[in-house]
DNA sequence: GCTATGTTGATAATGATTCTCATTTTCGTA
DNA sequence: TACGAAAATGAGAATCATTATCAACATAGC
């Protein structure tokens, strides 16, 4: 989406690319819900195009937040409900980057890939090798196993917190993905 | 310490060598203590011994159980306790098994390892690879990171799984790390 | 419009972990 | 060996994220 680094000899194929566009997530949305008997209300499509609109790695707690202010009348259990809908739907992704809380993000289908957190900022910058993920099979298959999936996360320290000038507190998980 | 596969290529030097016994962790233990002016008391020791002679992965309602016969008047919150002195003074690691609870294994150190767990039976299996290893200092350096730990997990069905006749249920996580 | 059925919001419940605090232990020192 | 400051303990309350309950309320097909 934004500007790209060419290092994909170490990074696999860009990420970001063939995205679905807003309009098209929400629509999918709708139809998820029309196959599986659901109903649909305007606290889950206010909901899920919060959602969509939204950037990466999104907590229940900051999605309630935000929806609250286009429908102040959305429970937090619904916003709850719905996070789960959107997953099981193949909408979201759950990810648990050790903070306390689950964080949600819009799938896209081409491209899995994995996470790089900076301790100090909160900064979450995503990556995906094939290296990495050829000799995870391997490893697997030595061992007998067949994976299902698979979770890595590197933390450390980002460069601009490395820098010097800290971006103070405070604006610790709020600033994120900067899909380097 | 039990039998190794030679499969050192894409496994790595193999895991479990060099261990200290449960005596050398033990005073290394009441050593931790001195240095910190902390005192000596039978529950810390008598859940250390525990933690020490224990298998791989233990919950800390496990350990409560298995203190519980050796000094049945300890209680949760110390377990609690003491497995993270334990954890303070680098002799036990946590881990998060995505099973709601922490899990702490005696740490050696000459080896990092990552897990592979079985989602069927909840067997775990421990695997070194320097290839990963590597090829994720790469990608952090390639994106300006400096590593300070990493968090890797591959989830699947183990082989015993996938061959027909189940474990059944109920021994899920009694069964643990056949340290392959 | 009229229901059957799914949905919602408030709140209670849960499960893992941490905190509180009154009581008890430890251990260096007299 | 006895003291007493400082630390540790156990029981239960508190916390935090998440899920369950349930009465009141929308939705959608007829
Ligand atoms: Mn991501
Ligand atoms: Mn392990
Ligand atoms: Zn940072
Ligand atoms: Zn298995």
């Amino acid at each position: 989406m934004t500007a790209r680094a060419a290092a994909t000899d170490v990074m696999g194929p860009p990420i970001g690319v063939n995205q679905r566009t807003q309009a098209q997530r929400f629509s999918a949305f709708k139809d998820a819900l029309r196959e599986r008997s659901l109903k649909s209300t305007s606290q889950r499509d206010d909901i899920a195009r919060v959602f969509f609109a939204n950037k990466r790695h999104i907590s229940v707690e900051e999605l309630y937040r935000e929806v609250k202010q286009v429908n102040p009348g959305v429970g937090y259990a619904t916003v709850y409900r719905t996070v789960r809908l959107l997953r099981e739907c193949g909408l979201a992704a759950e990810r648990h980057f050790h903070d306390g809380e689950a964080r949600f993000e819009n799938v896209e289908h081409e491209h899995h890939h994995d996470h790089l957190i900076c301790e100090r900022c909160g900064r979450i910058v995503e990556f995906a090798n094939e290296g990495i993920e050829r000799l995870q099979e391997q490893v697997a298959h030595k061992l007998g196993f067949v994976i299902t999936r698979h979770k890595m996360e590197i933390y450390g320290v980002c460069p601009e917190c490395r820098s010097g000038r800290v971006p103070r507190t405070a604006s610790r998980r709020a600033r994120d993905s900067s899909q380097t």
